[in-house]
DNA sequence: AGCACGCCGACT
DNA sequence: GTCGGCGTGCTC
């Protein structure tokens, strides 16, 4: 489109405001004004004051009593075309109001605008080492720069490197040619590794250029750094997903860095993923993006296969490092030896989910004076705690799932946080005992305790780390050294990086093996690989990885085991085709919510005859499967029960087109239920 | 999302 | 008799 189109004129006006709405709503202007398309303006809606975007114009009013827009904002930029059709675009393909997407393009503090407090502290660190002088380029990274440099339009690049390539400092150098030609770039990273280490890696290379935007900010620091970057003061906006939403007055280069994380999909509101919002972004304002990771989502190495996205390939470490070995332990053949009666002296010194090799490594690697860093997925001491008699589970009253046991008695549902504490006797039978059951990180942490007395210990869960502040504390301890073995959830899996890490654990891999997800056994390959690659990027010796597992042979223990990204991805793919999952085809999640299980039940009656009808009715629909109605994985969470609803198509219109006429004019909802729409679901429970 | 309207329980 | 609980419905 071009420019034209902001040279309307009214003397009505469609404005998206900031309510549930459809579409657009129809204003006049205050006398002898008139106004742009982009522009933000102050309107009444109801009994209220609201904020708008002017979005188009037209000569008649239409069939509404029209409302006089109050004021012009003009402290507001003006949205540039191309980022108005964006937000256009995200409000169609999530079908989500235009209204609600393009208010995430304000600040977050409305008033005050630019005013801004002295900042306490500055947020955007000072690199402990100063300036820093470029490093020189592999041979690998000098032509994946250079191939990448020779386009400067929209091109998509996927940047595959193994953990330890030097895949920043490819985004470093493709940084400087964008900042040369004085244009803004915007990096998007996964919110958990948006560590000062990170910023300060930028901001030692771009001093003063660097701008920040991330959840534990305050609404305040946030409206900060947005208006600098709005302003063009700042050059580089590092920044989780919703950095996406700043309007800037240009974008010259996009980077997603772990582009295969799922974090990126945003899980409320506006469910919108990062990656193909930016990708779309990139392409409305034509600059090239790139998308980096040592584990390619599925989605994004079948577009480079077919040639849509410039693919890129590292896989060599920096400074001839290696690759760390990996050993598998198999857990059944531990648990055999133990049963054996020449083991039995073994199986009294360690506990159950520590083989002896793995504890030779942690033995050994103390002795040394290296770190160790020993993962699982799973927080709690155990999984869960059960009557050995009756069977009783303590289960969560919100969320109809067992609850986790904590120290000190405490059960805890870890998707409601709700708190009980346990009693031994079991509450359902008269002689009946409560034991735990399985493990988690604070189990760990005791037994190496026992094992190792002098040993260092720190833990990083989410039990232990509530704050951006307690983790850069953990981190700065395991940086000093004052941290023998770190033990925690993938919350330090990712992206962390540690001189003195030799040794990697990871307790048991078979976790998240088998959840009901189609994508489960992508993310173990990914953590797998993830995982491993924290083990030994510093040291000229070699890294160790163990990993215990009572699967061996799963392919995603196979694969990672050779560092074979490329034949983890072909033989997952072909299952995926196999069943029509993504990237072969598209899915959607229609979800049904309710307080009673009698109103739920009699909403998904409504929309399955509604759906049967419709595809009957509709050849356009012969392509699409739909699954269910049903209970979801979790029918219960935080209180309301959850009907869903699984659509398959092989393109996103079908899908989308399918849900608009099935949810039109939603007098069939019985009252008391909600629908909610996600497209492109990562996470199906 | 807000905000008003509206219809039932326990309070000065 | 009113104050206020939050279910329901609308916003040009």
């Amino acid at each position: 489109m071009n420019s034209s189109l902001s040279q309307i004129s009214g003397p009505y006006y469609q404005v998206a405001v900031n309510a549930p709405l459809k579409g657009l709503l129809t204003y006049s202007a205050p006398e002898g004004l008139s106004f742009e398309r982009g522009q933000s303006v102050r309107l009444p809606l109801g009994s209220r004051s609201a904020q708008g975007v002017i979005f188009s114009s037209s000569p008649e009013p239409g069939p509404y009593e029209i409302k006089k827009i109050t004021e012009a904002l003009d402290e507001h930029p003006r949205l540039p075309e191309s980022f108005l059709r964006w937000l256009d675009w995200l409000s169609d393909y999530y079908m989500h109001p235009i209204g609600q997407v393009t208010s995430l393009a304000f600040p977050p503090l409305k008033k005050g605008g630019r005013a801004r407090k002295a900042e306490t502290a500055p947020l955007v660190p000072q690199a402990p080492m100063g300036p820093q002088k470029p490093p020189e380029l592999t041979s690998e990274q000098k032509s994946c720069l250079e191939a990448i440099q020779s386009h400067s339009d929209f091109q998509v690049h996927l940047l595959h490197g193994v953990t330890g390539s030097g895949k920043t400092e490819i985004y470093l150098r493709l940084l400087e040619d964008t900042l040369a030609r004085g244009e803004p770039a915007l990096v998007l990273v996964p919110e958990i590794s948006l560590t000062p280490q990170l910023v300060a890696r930028f901001s030692a290379r771009f001093p003063g250029q660097v701008a920040v935007i991330h959840s534990h900010l305050t609404e305040r620091e946030k409206t900060n750094q947005w208006w600098e970057m709005v302003d063009g003061e700042k050059k580089i906006l590092i920044g989780a997903r919703s950095a996406l939403f700043c309007p800037l007055p240009r974008w010259g280069l996009v980077i997603l860095d772990e582009e295969h994380e799922a974090s990126f999909k945003q899980d409320e509101k506006l469910r919108y993923h990062a990656r193909d919002a930016a990708i779309v972004l990139a392409k409305m304002h034509n600059c090239p993006i790139i998308l980096g990771s040592a584990t390619p989502s599925l989605e994004s190495w079948k577009n480079a296969q077919e040639g849509r996205y410039l693919l890129h390939q590292m896989q060599h470490r920096v400074a001839e490092r290696q690759m760390p070995q990996i050993r598998v332990v198999d857990l059944r053949e531990t648990r055999r030896q133990r049963r054996d009666p020449e083991g039995a002296a073994e199986a009294e010194e360690l506990p159950f989910w520590l083989s002896s090799e793995l504890y030779e490594e942690i033995e050994k690697t103390l002795e040394r004076r290296e770190q160790v860093a020993l993962f699982l997925n799973r927080r709690g001491v155990a999984q869960t705690a059960q009557c050995s008699a009756c069977g009783f589970v303590y289960e969560c009253p919100n969320c109809a799932i067992s609850l986790t046991l904590h120290r000190k008695q405490d059960l805890v549902c870890h998707y409601c946080d709700y708190t009980q504490v346990m009693k031994e006797d079991c509450p359902s039978c008269p002689d009946g005992e409560v034991k735990a059951l399985g493990m988690g990180t604070e189990l760990i942490e005791a037994d190496i305790a026992r094992l190792f007395p002098e040993a260092r210990l720190a833990r990083a869960d989410r039990d232990e780390i509530h704050s951006r502040q307690d983790l850069e504390e953990l981190i700065r301890s395991v940086e000093d050294r004052q941290v023998d073995v770190l033990i925690g959830t993938q919350m330090i899996a990712k992206g962390l990086d540690f001189p003195g890490l030799t040794l990697v654990g990871l307790i048991l891999a078979d976790v998240g093996f088998n959840l009901p997800d189609f994508r489960s056994s992508e993310r173990s390959f990914q953590l797998l690989t993830q995982v491993s690659g924290r083990s030994g990027r510093h040291s000229l010796e070699r890294g160790r990885v163990i990993i215990q597992t009572y699967n061996p042979s799963h392919p995603s223990v196979l694969y990672s085991l050779n560092n074979d990204y490329a034949g983890f991805a072909e033989q997952e793919l072909a299952a995926r085709q196999a069943l029509s999952y993504p990237p072969f085809g598209r899915l959607a999640l229609l979800r049904l919510q309710a307080q009673s299980l009698v109103a739920l039940d009699q909403a998904s009656d409504r929309l399955y005859l509604r759906a049967e009808k419709l595809k009957e009715l509709n050849k356009a629909y012969a392509d699409l499967q739909f699954l269910g109605p049903a209970p979801a994985p979790l029918l219960k969470l935080r209180n309301k029960y959850r009907h869903q609803m699984l659509i398959k198509a092989p393109q996103p219109q079908i899908i989308r087109g399918f849900l608009q006429q099935l949810l039109e004019g939603q007098k069939w909802l019985p009252p008391g239920t909600k629908v909610q729409i996600d497209i492109d679901p990562m996470n199906m429970l």
